[in-house]
DNA sequence: CGCCATCTTGATGCTATTCAAAAAATGTGG
DNA sequence: CCACATTTTTTGAATAGCATCAAGATGGCG
């Protein structure tokens, strides 16, 4: 774990994807005084773990996570993947404990936005305030959306739209939409979108026979974007997440 | 629709579930002067509709709500159901649009709580603030808990959760935890457990034939409290959503 | 190079869906 | 209040989709 005093929001590459998105350089000045360090995580460890007490937000400025519920019988579910700009720990805002967990996916940074001065300042900068409240729906948002998904659709229709989607969040942060490398294993996948790990497998093999995609271990290329988004059916709301928080 | 001018938090019936439920007597008094009306719905009417503007948060007093996101295709999924002292409209709180509608499963009526107003009080009460941090968190915390059953869990476990989950939430505000009536069709109870009908009907008869419950209707007596929530599982989780509106 | 974890592939079975129809409950007008 | 229409719910039979079980292949890494 790496720390580093000193975090200059006005210089993060993905920094209009983040918490300062909507803010003047003034009020990005002062959010600057609150966050407080840069904390690098490996792939597998973990953020916060599911009991913790909330300290603060984490916005995440490189690498990807997965957040994950444990059930009291063992079963885990993950509930998100998050990328660069995304910010992770509203499950437990404000004296609240974890319900969940926050691994590390790949070699990740985060920037810790303590409570108290995270508190302190969106009472002075209403912005800020406003920005906090439209990320939390957002989040809220996003989950009815996956509900739907997880109701209703397919299996094919599940992994077409995951692939849509962390096809459009690359997108938006200048990456390739249609080439990436998937960060997180076939286990990972299957567990997200409710499915068996040879389901997955399957459907990635059947993928590939139809030339939507083309693929090597963890590297996808996308071939035909239009019908994989058919498929996925709701990938317009995959936009929705980072183009409503602002 | 029927508009009450005056509402009294400190005389409702729920208030020990709802907003007030942290605040001091006199904190109640101002968030009295805040809560405009009340206004009540007959089943099948709707409190806002998918693509409305936020204006407010709505506080149910009394009956019952579903809340639906639908899809481009047309599916529709129930994301939850509501219940005397829970509020209604946090998907789009802070000047966004409501990516879900509300409707109402029976006669009900409701506070309403208008954003600027709340907002401006919400600044000055620093419990307030915070209960409404809690209930963001609270909501973002059962929608976690949810997708672990929608990923993981059989027919016959979800069905038995729901029925756990409306037997604790009717117990909590003091009405029986083992015979009640369910203000929701078959068709409602099929779509929000991501199941057709027709599979919570045969459900419905094998909890029957296997004596854990009596049915006539939508009158229901659970007989085997305790072999129910063995079957849900996860049932100590549904306690939290009020609990930890605390 | 060889071990271990991850991923793929095949065969089989079960769960829940789909299609179809009847039964029960609810609503409606005379 | 009853007969009829409509909606909701139940039940049955057949099917499809995904899971499970069981090997086997591949790649990463010491």
């Amino acid at each position: 774990m790496t720390v580093t005093s000193y975090v200059r929001c006005s210089n993060c590459a993905v920094s209009k994807f983040c918490l300062p998105h909507t803010l003047s350089n003034d009020d990005i000045g002062q959010l600057e005084g609150v966050v407080q360090q840069k904390r690098v995580l490996h792939a597998g460890e973990t953020l916060y773990h599911t009991g913790d007490h909330f300290e603060g937000l984490f916005a995440i400025s490189s690498g990807s996570f997965k957040s994950v519920v444990i059930a009291t019988n063992g079963d885990s579910q993950i509930t998100e993947f998050s990328f660069p700009g995304e910010i992770l720990g509203f499950d437990a805002y404000h004296g609240k404990t974890h319900n969940s967990f926050a691994e590390a996916l790949e070699t990740s940074s985060v920037c810790f936005l303590p409570q108290a001065q995270l508190d302190n300042l969106s009472q002075k900068v209403p912005a800020l305030q406003q920005q906090l409240y439209n990320l939390f729906s957002a989040e809220i948002q996003s989950n009815n959306e996956f509900l739907l998904m997880m109701g209703k659709r397919s299996a094919e229709d599940r992994l077409a739209a995951l692939l849509i989607n962390i096809s459009s969040r690359y997108s938006q942060r200048g990456y390739s939409a249609t080439h990436f490398r998937l960060s997180m294993s076939r286990t990972d996948i299957a567990n997200y979108l409710g499915l068996t790990i040879e389901t997955v497998s399957r459907l990635i093999r059947r993928f590939q026979k139809e030339s939507l995609i083309e693929v090597a271990q963890r590297d996808i290329t996308i071939i035909d974007l239009v019908g994989l988004s058919e498929l996925a059916g709701t990938h317009c709301s995959y936009d929705q997440k980072v183009a409503s928080a602002e």
